[in-house]
DNA sequence: CGGCATCCATCCCGATACTG
DNA sequence: CAGTATCGGGATGGATGCCG
């Protein structure tokens, strides 16, 4: 029963667009990698990820809190200590997100070639 | 000679960052899947990636030739006729990329439920 | 048909300051 | 340490109109 709804990223009404935008936001790449690795505490994770702001971190661990893509556990102490940790969902995205990240380390030097010939034809 | 420069996407400063929110832009994971199957014209395109605009899809289009993943094919006839075709480069991305939109489609489900039982917990 | 120009909404994101 | 509050800017993207 239930067979999966068909989504459709082509349909600009279907739901897996937003999901799609919310995997290519400026910081959850490069959150998941981290995360790929092992929990992080937030200041691990703001170190790690540089140069994102305290802010904009929250806000993208909020989204992907309640997207289903990480947990947060926060330990009672002083000071406090909240640790980030993928989820088996979370961790399904390491893979693609990978390969993402991977394309663009290793294909970067041949697009700025690309762009620093630009016009010549 | 000239070992790999070691980009790192961790690192603010690396110009991978900039391919890789290029590769995520908004409209680019989904003009890279219609152009997997093959060469479109800029009207088919627009018709086939739903919701984009003109406008918005030339941008991408001429941030995508930049970047050196498309290449843009005029056809001097009345009416204009002007085609778009990855490159070897960008079908290097098609992978990674479906990799990305899969997951978004195979999982919006997952996302939707987590999303729905949020404060639950 | 393809696409540029213009104007405009908005939204992500950032700097700073402050709190439990 | 791990946030929240506030302010604000710059990039992205959308609507409309004109052109070759």
């Amino acid at each position: 029963m239930n067979p999966a709804p068909a989504f459709d990223v082509m349909d600009p009404a279907c739901p897996s667009r937003t999901v799609l935008r919310h995997l290519t936001d400026r910081w959850t790449p490069l959150i998941v990698t981290v995360l790929s690795d092992g929990s992080r505490r937030f200041g691990q994770l703001r170190d790690e990820v540089g140069g994102v702001t305290a802010k904009v971190l929250t806000q993208t661990l909020r989204s992907m809190e309640r997207d289903g893509l990480v947990t947060r556990s926060v330990t009672a102490s002083v000071p406090a200590r909240v640790d980030y940790e993928l989820t088996d969902l979370g961790r399904s995205l390491i893979a693609p997100i990978q390969a993402l990240r991977g394309w663009a380390e290793a294909h970067a030097g041949q697009v700025l070639d690309a762009r620093a010939s630009w016009g010549e034809g």
